[in-house]
DNA sequence: AACAAAGTTCGACGTCTCTCGTACTACAAT
DNA sequence: ATTGTAGTACGAGAGACGTCGAACTTTGTT
């Protein structure tokens, strides 16, 4: 039972963050699912267990896309992947956005 | 000197408007600078009128993008077409993301 | 009538995006 | 040790996207 550990897993700053790529990557059905799924939560939890109708790869790829654009942090724990939303960093760089998105 | 004309020009309505599509057209730099320069007017322009670093059939298909997803209206006079932001319908629609898109 | 100005249409091109399956790695459990 | 589970890497295909130039349409001006 290791804990948490910080991985190589590349995450921009918060002043870093780009509102074309964090538009870009809202933008996409998939995607918006997996982030309103994640709102719903209020622990990380394993990105597996959100379910949207593509495949495995596909799925990986998405969270890329979210990961790299800012809108969710990933840590490694085991063979799976806590992922949260960025919620603090977003409310901070792009204030109602999120609010926005989640109403939506 | 006609009146500005309603014209053949696809509009959605305001319960039309999708997020992923009002997302996605503002994911672009140059409809984002477009639909900025649109903000900062108070009255409907020429589309022509605001300049970005692409050629004239690029811009067309950039203000097709917006308006077909909702952003903006167009209208057409002479040889020139009015173009404002579809700031209430936006506001109403998905309240508070525009402030955050021109906060910026 | 002739010309200029504002946009559109069309075809083309290269790039990015979404999708998948297969193969692979890493950790966990039996 | 073997098997299972969670996720990644890679290569490939289809389609969408942003870009351009050239030709065209429509309207306004001289």
């Amino acid at each position: 039972m290791a804990t948490a550990t910080v991985s190589g897993l590349h995450h921009p700053e918060v002043d870093e963050l780009r509102l074309e790529g964090v538009l870009h990557a809202l933008s996409d059905p998939i995607r918006l699912t997996m982030v309103r799924a994640l709102a719903a939560r209020v622990e990380p939890c394993a990105c597996g267990s959100i379910d949207v109708p593509v495949s495995k790869s596909t799925r990986t790829h998405h969270w890329r896309v979210l990961r790299e654009n800012g809108l969710i942090r990933q840590v490694e724990r085991g063979t799976t992947k806590l992922t949260e939303l960025r919620r603090d960093d977003l409310d901070a760089r792009f204030p109602g956005l999120l609010d926005v998105v989640l109403r939506g």
